[in-house]
DNA sequence: TTAATAATAGTAATTATTACTAATAATAGT
DNA sequence: ACTATTATTAGTAATAATTACTATTATTAA
């Protein structure tokens, strides 16, 4: 039952493009990225190591929003706004910890609350631009 | 270019059969639902005529969390909680209006704010006692 | 009633993700 | 450095949710 995890090329590498991009990316976003390093890796592997890598805290992943996973390499805490159009993803500055309201309102749930999550929708610059020329 | 939308039985029922479950069903428990009184009803129509009623703001349609989609009935202006183990959803009696807070946190970005969703992550009272058990 | 055309049932296609398998390579121990 | 163990990989197949297609049906306005 014993298995330590190894640090292959491919983990490496997909560690680090991850940690470099900040667009947070999905899977083959990412693939497509790592493909430029190491030509032969599989989509799978892309998968199976965003799995691990996020499993042991090593990076964040994006609760579906959108169509597809998205992976975060930047741990600090922090939210997300998210473009309605195109789906793109950055950075909110704001802290995620739920407070007392939130576990006053929770409470009539009978859930033990663990998280909240807090997720801004809007239009991104670009979408907007390409939106007043029509 | 002309297209009025046709009040069909088995739209009727889909929005009946939605408005009466306070469960926020997936798209195919909605279907087996709806099949005791339609026995004869696709799962494409169902889907439809979700997509349909959402997008004329008959039904709210619960932005990918989980797996697959999730359907509301109930317009009232309120939030949710999801299970993260078994991914029931309940309801939340929140206000999810962006504040001016909000607005000065995105601010940064150059995204144009449209709305703010808190989705509370927690473990519901059935899987919490099933957990006790092992 | 009738004509126009949304909408349907049934099925096929698409898409993201996961599972499978034989071959490879990272690590611990010698 | 050599070897044994086995986690990991590439390549491919399978799964599962959703969407698209098409001939037929049924709603609705005239
Ligand atoms: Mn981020
Ligand atoms: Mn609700
Ligand atoms: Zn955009
Ligand atoms: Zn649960």
């Amino acid at each position: 039952m014993e298995s330590r995890p190894r640090m292959t090329k491919q983990r490496q590498v997909i560690l680090e493009e991850l940690r470099m991009m900040h667009t947070h990316p999905t899977a083959d976003e990412l693939y497509e990225r790592v493909r430029d390093r190491l030509p032969r890796i599989s989509l799978g592997t892309v998968y199976r190591n965003l799995e691990k890598l996020a499993a042991s805290g090593m990076i964040r992943r994006l609760e579906k929003t959108g169509s597809q996973m998205r992976f975060d390499g930047d741990l600090h805490d922090h939210q997300h706004i998210r473009c309605i159009l195109c789906g793109r993803i950055e950075d909110i500055e704001a802290e995620p910890e739920p407070t007392h309201c939130d576990y006053k309102l929770v409470a009539g749930t009978g859930f033990r609350l663990i998280e909240r999550r807090v997720e801004y929708v809007g239009v991104c610059p670009a979408c907007e631009a390409k939106k007043g020329k029509m």
